[in-house]
DNA sequence: CTGGGAGTGGGACAAATGTCCCGTTTTATT
DNA sequence: AATAAAACGGGACATTTGTCCCACTCCCAG
């Protein structure tokens, strides 16, 4: 199991096992699908909800709107990932928002059965102790490393992903994934411009120079 | 099931039921206890290990170290908490070191046995999946808070989950909790001082004036 | 008792980041 | 095509945070 940093994360293996479910007629009746326009709301902070959602189609981004009015976003889930299952797990208000960025595609599932189908599919508890377990490492090592190195390096770091990922977000949504400013999130990537970021040799980034040097393009043509 | 914020975790329900398990001649035959001085590795980042390791008695933190030689603190682990699943499930090299801050007991359970448990005790399960859903929405509540708002508020929150919990950590530990330099730590404390406090009515601290006065105070004394 | 090492407290300055603001460009809608 | 709304880019300045450094205390091993 490879601990790739992913921006947007996607889960094939689990969106296998609901997609059989939901065809299953037995298992599967409590399953329905829903369907979200860009921009809408899937999940509001600190409502109450009953199911879980697991994303058949489409991006969605899930971030925290503080009292102050900045928004932090953790994550960008995509196809196959799950949301709305700490809340069936623990029984709470919803801890973050979910929109839809793409129009996006989600099967529902009533909590008390997804508890039920944890507990009658092994297999399907299993997968989700991955992406629990996946999730809070990924966070770890993401708030570690934008904690304690200058934005510079997170944005690099961003950068790659987001080009080895192919997937291109809005400039608010990046520089709320980092926890800055879009001032700052535009000032860095200026400095990076002229620095002419080639010499940056010590990052532990998995992306080639090419790939850097087009993500970098991608905000420079007039 | 409540959520609220601890600085330092700990766990009674998952405690208890590790501690039958050891008395149990058949499920707990496995199951080790181990002691650990304060200041020693109960694990090393980057290592393998093959047990999961559960807090019997004592306080321990548990940190990445960066290549920049900074630390950044996730959480204190307190009794009844677990430490080690992550690498059980995901079955990759360790996300963190954890150190013990107190003389240490844990019990061990082999990886393998681990799982297997899982398995033959549907509680122990539902247990620990809420562990880690627990572990989520904290780190995500920090994690937020700590990126969107100045450091002064981050500290007082600090400081009044440090009161309400009646323990007391260096001021190393806590900087690196915050994500900061003890300087900054030292001078935000410096100023919260200065100001009085008192005057701080916006912040949604859990914590009475006289509780947070004199925690304030425990920095003050000559 | 004593010297070294760790923890503490803070001054001075440098670097990073945020806020406010405004003009331009792009995108969506009528 | 015309216009409004949103996104972009960056100047100027304020604030926050880090780095470097030094002096002081405390504690413990020799």
């Amino acid at each position: 199991m490879s601990h790739s940093q992913d921006m947007l994360r996607t889960n094939t293996a689990f969106l296998q096992f609901v997609e059989q479910l939901f065809e299953d007629k037995q298992a599967g009746n409590a399953i329905q699908l829903k369907s979200f326009a860009a921009g809408a709301y899937l999940i509001r902070q600190g409502s109450i909800i009953s199911q879980v959602y697991i994303i058949r189609e489409g991006i969605t981004k899930c971030y925290i709107a503080e009292d102050n009015g900045k928004d932090y976003i953790f994550e960008f889930l995509g196809t196959g990932e799950i949301t709305g299952e700490l809340e069936a797990i623990n029984k709470g208000a919803c801890l973050s928002n979910i929109t839809a960025l793409t129009p996006v595609t989600v099967f529902t599932i009533p909590h008390d059965r997804f508890m039920a189908l944890l507990r009658s599919y092994p297999e399907f508890n299993e997968l989700l102790l991955k992406v629990l377990a996946a999730r809070i490492y990924q966070t770890c090592i993401r708030t570690s490393y934008q904690q304690l190195y200058p934005v510079e390096y997170a944005l690099l770091r961003l950068l790659s992903l987001e080009a080895s990922q192919q997937t291109f977000f809005a400039k608010k949504d990046m520089a709320a994934y980092l926890g800055i400013s879009v001032r700052s999130f535009n000032r860095t990537l200026k400095e990076l411009r002229e620095k002419n970021i080639l010499d940056k040799e010590g990052l532990n980034i998995d992306l080639s120079k090419e790939q850097l040097e087009q993500m970098i393009k991608r905000f420079e043509d007039a």
